[in-house]
DNA sequence: TTTACTTTCAAACAGCTGTTTGATATGTTC
DNA sequence: GAACATATCAAACAGCTGTTTGAAAGTAAA
């Protein structure tokens, strides 16, 4: 009886394996990325035998593509586009909470690590990465620009736009083991990543305001 | 006597083998990364043995450090550095250059290859990679961009907008397998190269602008 | 030619990889 | 409780990894 209530709760043993099983794959993905992850160390992690995975899931492949997960991402620009306010602040603010998911959300971090990896490193999951989280995310940052910058700018123009964008911000995440290096003293602590996202609002609407302008 | 000849013209028969195997190394290292490559393709497309590696560089990692070369990324720099122009048009240059190495020139996108992999999943050639090549990137830069801005900025602003150059650049480089899927008919050919460079540049400089009169 | 040294080579080493197997256990249904 | 499907498990599989070894080949000086 209580077992049958569990089961309707979503918690059958089967289930519960599963979900250790992603978990542990999230955290191992991220750190060694798909080459370097092996499965006996996932299942390790995840208190599981070693055949589970390829039970579960077909391959390590079909374990990647279930690890990833791109809602935290989808609800960010959601809530942007809900808010009451204009364009300009409306790219201040989503830089800022972008920046904040980038650098200082632990389980969103792992996300990004698994994304920069197959960016360096490509497997057939980029596929799904492009077409559920950065197609959209393009998208979504491509309207915001064009509300700033007007319609004089031709798409090419406007694309770029975004890819500087969105290049600033990455920079910060991909390149922490140079900066680490060069600037040791440098920490992602909630007020400098405030103060960063500050800077990049700051350069990228003084270009833009450029561009429609000019 | 001839062979005597070729050793001191450099091209002993260890020296020559020593050549084959760093070349195929940029190749194979660029590919598949550090952890993907193997000892033993490397060894095959330098038509050497495998225990040749281990012979003329300790290790698959010794290998790795020789593999490196950052003269192309230096003599851009002191290049720019002899240049009579104003810091705006040395500015533009430079990105210009960078760019065209990153995308267009094979061989140093080999080296850029490597290097972001390291960046991806650093391994101890990272250190050297920051030693030698990024370090001095950023220090010209900050340089640079001094000159553009005046002594009005702080040494933490002026450093952001640095890596809000250097974001813009490589995003280009690494997302390019994003791209790609993004926008199938983008081609890294020179003409489009030197738009992506002046897009940069005038935005960059139409921020750095703003920063200095603001 | 003999001696000494460097370089190449096939073979083997120990260890790890993702995946499969067949048995054992667990849980559900009649 | 019997029958059935589901899930877990230890063990093995075939294949690849970087590295080592000891013999063979090549090279240079005496």
């Amino acid at each position: 009886m209580i077992k049958t209530q569990m089961t309707t709760e979503l918690t059958s043993a089967s289930e519960q394996t599963r979900a250790r099983l992603v978990d542990a794959a999230r955290e191992v993905f991220s750190q060694h990325g798909f080459q370097g992850a092996t499965v006996r160390e996932i299942c390790r992690r995840a208190d599981a035998n070693v055949a589970a995975v390829n039970y579960h899931f077909g391959s390590k492949e079909g374990l990647l593509a279930e690890a990833l997960n791109f809602t935290r991402l989808a609800a960010l620009q959601t809530a942007n586009i809900a808010a009451a306010a204009s364009p300009e602040v409306r790219l201040r603010m989503f830089i800022r909470d972008f920046m904040l998911m980038l650098l200082d959300e632990k389980s969103a971090s792992r996300q990004c690590r698994m994304m920069a990896r197959e960016l360096a490193d490509p497997t057939p999951a980029l596929d799904k990465i492009v077409r559920e989280a950065l197609a959209p995310l393009h998208e979504f940052l491509e309207h915001l620009v064009r509300e700033i910058v007007g319609d004089t700018v031709s798409e090419t123009e406007l694309r770029r736009c975004v890819f500087s964008i969105l290049g600033q911000c990455s920079f910060y995440y991909h390149s922490e083991p140079v900066l680490q290096r060069l600037h040791p003293e440098l920490r992602y602590d909630p007020d400098e990543i405030d103060a960063i996202a500050a800077h990049i609002a700051d350069f990228s609407l003084a270009a833009l305001l450029a561009k429609k302008n000019g």
